[in-house]
DNA sequence: AAACTGATTGAAACTGGTTTCAAAAAAATG
DNA sequence: CATTTTTTTGAAACCAGTTTCAATCAGTTT
């Protein structure tokens, strides 16, 4: 590889001056500007990164955590962050926790050790309290997911209303034995939290009781959709309406559903979350809670790299619109 | 953050025994080892990777260029291919050329400046001549697409076999007239010729000759199969059965088949092509060609990482085996 | 013509590690 | 006990850039 001492030699300049040039610093002679990028075209010449890192402290790298790449919620997200991030000269390093909290410290090292200029969380799987020390190495954005303190910027949608509306919207179609199965255990703030209000408070306005037997937690794939299902199929009482925390869940509901021969909605409507591909798919089709998965990721990005340039940003919670999408299984 | 300075002071030792003790040489006092151990827990040290990569040449990181990040197929591959790298203890850079040459030609430069040891393509835009040139700054691994020539390992699927027997598949149905519908363009080697190729043998051996207007290249997403199904619909001699070159073109043309009216099979039998989670979820269960998409990341990632460790390993192609998985809508 | 200004340039220091080299100390050998 | 071998250690060089600082140079101003 040539190295910028290479380029100069062959310029018959100094280093310093092909390191002006490379980094469009005024006050150089148009002479010498071009024996330099002649040079460097010549040698295909190539600035080493981590040399400019060691010295300049800027990776020009965002990091994204997410849960599972394979989950298309956060495949979305990730696509257009990645966007953002190469528009303006970044790159993405994605790091996939796995639910694993040793892993996910692991990738918050990164900012320390200056792999990465910031980092942007789709997820938390640490105490929050354990996470914000690190901001102190670098700007971190939550997306998605959210804590209730702002110590940092958070693109979130409003997690509350968009169960809120859903279960509504089943109350409204006449159910009242409404099952609730999400992703997320119960933790005293964020994402899961604020669904597991949205699903209280909309059964109490319609004074319905809560029946924690139809309450499943920690649900993400459609296995666990399949699963759940059996569940159901073995309750004596059993709802009537299932409100789930992703299209994935609700597919495996529906597939079950359909082979032990309910009928969706008739016997059983489905509601989803996300309103991805599948959703439409399906048959019947999904309805679902849209989250508009491509605007936050671009948000993040923006307010990230924002943040980069500007390191005392105040930090925000941006709120982005969810919206309730009804299609034919509820 | 802490420095091997720091760490060196506090432990009253020079930062070379430091070094020593971060890489785990031998010939070190227990004595002093611990010390440093203590120093370095008690400062929360984490070595500088910019600082490493630039000394040692090694990045621990690995790049996986990819189409798209959002396509499941290539989602689950960087998943298989991120697993194998973190037990490793390496990172995985996604690298995502959206079908943009320039992009992917960036993504190669991370090797010549060693921002990553070792690169895995999942497709190639730009010619293999193009980037050929780059394996002199690292190893390259083809998994997925693959070029004629054996310059480097290429872990792939038997794309000929996987299509003649689909399409042999739909012939033993009773079908004559099958359209194929697939993603990339005709090249002159690699993925899609010998999809192709493989597609003409079956009919050919059947003794039913191509029919041109059948042949749609360029498709990948659920959008394009819906289009895909009003081309045909607008035919007057149309097909009884399709061909696709992806569970997603696949969905499209079964989603808009069935909006037109038509009875999947009956009217139109559609063949996929992954085995991804959407085949079963459709209705009716998608017929498909399995990709054994986890193996091939996993084997494409060891292979790199062999290569990482030893130098001089012999380019040589890894075939792995697809396999027809015959559900409802053929 | 002397003094001043700003543009242009390069030498040297610096980033935070690893590696080489040589020396000192300890252990093993004859 | 002298000699050889092996451990243990640190100083200094090195990786490939960026940044600081000072010097040179040309053009103005007095």
């Amino acid at each position: 590889m040539a190295t910028i001492i290479d380029v100069a030699r062959l310029a018959g300049v100094s280093k310093t001056t092909v390191s002006r040039v490379i980094n469009n610093y005024p006050h150089i002679s148009a002479d010498k500007k071009k024996q330099v990028l002649n040079a460097m075209e010549e040698l295909g010449f190539t600035p080493n990164l981590s040399a400019r890192r060691l010295r300049g402290q800027v990776a020009t790298t965002i990091a994204v955590v997410v849960p599972k790449i394979v989950n298309p919620f956060f495949s979305y997200l990730v696509d257009a962050i990645e966007q953002v991030g190469y528009k303006n000269g970044y790159q993405t390093l994605i790091c996939q926790t796995n639910e694993d909290k040793e892993k996910e410290l692991a990738y918050l090292n990164l900012l320390k050790t200056k792999q990465a200029d910031g980092i942007i969380m789709t997820s938390i799987e640490n105490d929050w309290e354990t996470i914000k020390p690190y901001i102190e190495y670098g700007p971190i954005v939550l997306c998605n997911e959210y804590v209730s303190r702002v110590d940092v910027p958070m693109i979130r949608v409003d997690q509350y209303q968009g169960t809120y509306v859903g279960v509504k919207h089943l109350i409204e179609q006449g159910h009242r034995k409404i099952a609730y199965c999400t992703g997320g255990l119960f933790t005293e703030f964020g994402k899961d939290k604020d669904r597991n209000h949205g699903y209280q408070r909309a059964l109490e306005e319609a004074g319905i009781a809560v029946n924690p037997n139809w309450i499943l937690v920690d649900k993400h794939t459609i296995e666990d959709g399949k699963l759940v299902m059996r569940q159901l199929l073995e309750m004596k009482d059993r709802p009537t309406a299932v409100f789930t925390g992703s299209d994935e869940i609700a597919s495996g509901l529906m597939m079950a559903a359909k082979q032990a021969g309910l009928s969706v909605p008739g016997d059983l409507a489905i509601l989803g979350f996300d309103d991805q591909p599948i959703a439409e798919v399906l048959e019947p089709a999904l309805s679902t809670i849209r989250q508009p998965i491509e605007q936050m990721g671009r948000k993040a990005g923006e307010i990230l790299l924002a943040m980069l340039e500007q390191a005392d940003l105040e930090p925000a919670v941006y709120e982005l619109p969810v919206e309730l999408i009804v299609r034919k299984s509820t």
